[in-house]
DNA sequence: GTGAAAGCGCTAACAG
DNA sequence: CTGTTAGCGCTTTCAC
């Protein structure tokens, strides 16, 4: 590995020359610049990026952090994320914490050590540890997908939940359905709340309600959303529709349902939240919530920028839009 | 942010001292330790990393390049090495190159700046620019799951391919099919000529063949796989089996041919590979080849740690079994 | 237009 | 057991 003294060597000339002739040409002489890049050449020179980033105190990384790579929702946002961070100049340091508070933690750590010049986090966790708690109030710190609750408040990136579970709520009732399912996440989390609170706010307004009995939880997974589903079929009698919090657990759900020759829409309308790639090549092909997640993955890195570099913040709170994707999982009532 | 400097002003030691008392305790005097720790507390003190690493020479970075971070085979892959990699203190930075060879270049640029200690790539390509190939050989790289044609070789961590074809294909003849079509990936990808290599052998041995009209190349996106379908659909007869190099192109492909009312397996069977995890939910469940993902990606991940280290490497080509999962999707030919 | 020198924060070799 | 010093590779004053 050549340095940059190697090369000053070869030139014939000061290291600080070779730095200028590689960052600001136009500094130095033409001929000693050419005898620059060709000693760049002949060496095979590559400027130490470990060294630059020291010596400018960045890294000029960003730590992501997510509860599960392997949810394709999360997988758009980083893809967001990452396509943004590369136009700036940003690389990703992939934080799958897998849920476990440990790994979020030493994953947050980063950006008090220097290792990370700002954090992404798309749970609902604050991720740092007691200890860290009073130095992370300087880390960059951007929220997105997910709402944590705490006193401090950070830049958050989210969608209308409620709004968004309202609106699936009305075109569930507008089908004629009024004994509706829900299929929820972790109960303590802000946006399960939030799509739990847009599903009652559309059912209270056609006089309806939901019972304890048609709420299941799930966690996110398909597996999850299968077990949902056996247990609302184990119940006196079948809803009219299903709404699961995403579509993961739609799909665990439309499994259960079609293992015991329920059909779908037919029997039963089943929708879904997110609009992973796959929900419109289920069969039926699921309808559900579009969430932007490229998006939305773009804009927290683009708030996390600014952050980073003391630019204004427009708006710290950024609600991007979603739409109603109606597929063939969901079907007007036929009253028999 | 407080340095060493700081902490070893507040506690009168050396900053040499202060580094000894975190690193090796036991070569200071515990009263001297006790101070340099209440001064760490004072000052909340957090070594810096990136310091740290420039002195050291090593980033303790791992550059992990994937076509799609959104594909849910290569994100378990990815969390593979992302668990093997914390275990040994390294951490990931995600290069999703969305099959541009720009950005690949981009990112295994990074191996030669010494921003990354090594890297792994997931994709056919060998990902260093023309420019850098020279020095790339001083770079540790491990190819996984894919095979990169060049001279030089690296060590990788893959399948079976051509066996687990053999073997999909060998059940399928069992089953009674006997004109089968395969929806194939990019042709010069090694492992796509490997699987289609296995289904050739198996068919051969069976005194069959594969004619050119039932290969049928897909990208291994879901929208692929489904216009692959259509394509085999507007053929004079239909196969009697379809074969998909991947599951996703496998679930475009089975809606497809739902879309035109065939039924699966009843009039046609429909197999696919990797396992991912959404096949065990699709209508009808998706038989298909397991890879066992996360395995390896943790072995790449090893194999990278041992040629980082400069540690011997058991063996440089790594091949992981496969498994037959035998789902709804194909059945034993009706003889009509 | 160019060189000398200091410094980023930490570790390690060497003295004492 | 502890302090001094040099050095990792690069950038950036500050002189000349």
């Amino acid at each position: 590995m050549s340095t940059i003294r190697m090369v000053s060597k070869l030139a014939g000339v000061s290291t600080a020359t070779v730095s200028r002739a590689l960052k600001n040409p136009e500094l130095v002489a033409t001929e000693t610049r050419q005898k620059v890049m060709e000693a760049v050449r002949q060496s095979g020179y590559r400027p130490n990026q470990l060294a630059k980033n020291f010596s400018s105190g960045r890294s000029y990384n960003v730590v992501v952090l997510v509860p599960n790579v392997a949810n394709p929702f999360f997988s758009r946002v980083i893809r967001g994320i990452e396509q943004e961070a590369q136009t700036k100049g940003y690389a990703i340091l992939l934080g799958d914490t897998q849920g476990c508070i440990e790994r979020e933690q030493e994953y947050a750590r980063m950006g008090l050590t220097s290792q990370a010049d700002g954090l992404i986090q798309l749970d609902r966790r604050f991720p740092f540890s007691d200890d860290d708690k009073a130095l992370a109030a300087a880390v960059p710190f951007v929220n997105a997908c997910e709402r944590i609750s705490s006193d401090a408040t950070y830049p958050v990136v989210e969608l209308d939940n409620r709004g968004a579970a309202r609106a699936m709520g009305q075109y569930l009732l507008h089908c004629g359905h009024k004994d509706i399912a829900v299929i929820t996440g972790p109960p303590d989390s802000p946006i399960v709340r939030d799509r739990l609170s847009g599903m009652q706010d559309a059912l209270l307004a056609a006089g309806l309600g939901l019972t304890a009995e048609r709420i299941v939880q799930g966690d996110f997974s398909m597996r999850s959303g299968f077990a949902a589903a056996e247990q609302l079929l184990q119940q006196n009698s079948l809803p009219d529709a299903i709404f699961s919090m995403n579509d993961e657990m739609a799909i665990g759900a439309m499994a259960a349902l079609k293992a015991q020759d329920v059909r779908i829409p037919d029997d039963i309308s089943v929708a879904g939240f997110d609009n992973i790639e796959f929900s419109a090549y289920t069969n039926p092909a699921l309808t559900t919530i579009d969430q932007p997640a490229e998006a939305i993955g773009r804009q927290a890195m683009r708030a996390l920028y600014q952050l980073m570099h003391q630019l204004p913040l427009p708006q710290s709170h950024l609600v991007l839009p979603y739409e109603l994707i109606i597929r063939d999982s969901t079907q007007q009532k036929v009253h028999s």
